[in-house]
DNA sequence: GGTAAGATCAGC
DNA sequence: CTGATCTTACCT
């Protein structure tokens, strides 16, 4: 079944809320992985952007590293984080305005052994795939899937919606120094997700 | 051409 | 609280 575009055509933080409870799945064959959206946060566009977000990577207007986030909703932005880690967006509203949905925790559903060997790690935890960082690892996501039609089957990641009753949670995002206080990050109720941290130098801005 | 800061995470 | 390590943006 396909993600209903509309959603994604919408507002990042309605965006957001329709992705939470959606299914996400990476790869095929037997090391293919599933995994359900438990935690995301929404991020908006440049200053003239119907979504005005000085905290978002879009902030400063089209660039290489950003271009796929001002495209069609429903493709994959990765971008490296702190030269360390890998961070998978999904980009909504409509093609030529910028925005996207950070994906911030999956629960693993399917491929449970491959996610753990993608961590290193011997055994399930809390942080197996809680945190965007640990989220792409889990999965297996790298700038080599940058720009993914994350709608078309054939595409090696793919989202598809599910239905789910769970209460969503909204509060700030996570890490931001501008923009700080926006209520932009959500969650699913009793789902596990990074504890909220500050920036040191948050501007408390909303 | 140099540099400071970052949508992070794990380990002291 | 800190270090790791790469990309970007912004300065001269």
């Amino acid at each position: 079944m396909i993600f209903p575009l509309d959603t994604i055509s919408a507002a990042p933080p309605d965006a957001a809320r329709a992705l939470l409870g959606a299914e996400l799945h990476v790869g095929e064959g037997p090391s293919a992985i599933s995994s359900v959206i438990t935690e995301v946060e929404a991020y908006g566009g440049p200053a003239e952007s119907p979504w005005p977000d000085p905290g978002a990577h879009t902030w400063p207007g089209l660039t290489p590293r950003n271009r796929v986030m001002f495209g069609p909703p429903g493709h994959l932005y990765v971008y490296r984080s702190y030269g360390i880690h890998h961070c998978a967006n999904i980009t909504c509203g409509a093609d030529g305005i910028g925005g996207g949905v950070l994906i911030r925790s999956v629960r693993i559903t399917t491929g449970l052994t491959t996610s753990l060997s993608n961590r290193g790690h011997t055994q399930q935890s809390t942080r197996l795939s809680a945190g965007p960082g640990n989220v792409a690892q889990a999965l297996g996501i790298t700038m080599d899937d940058y720009g993914l039609n994350l709608l078309s089957q054939s595409s090696r990641v793919r989202l598809c919606p599910a239905d789910h009753d769970d209460v969503i949670v909204a509060g700030p995002r996570v890490g931001l120094r501008a923009a700080s206080s926006r209520e932009w990050r959500f969650h699913l109720a009793g789902e596990t997700v990074f504890a909220y941290r500050a920036h040191r130098k948050a501007d408390g801005l909303t």
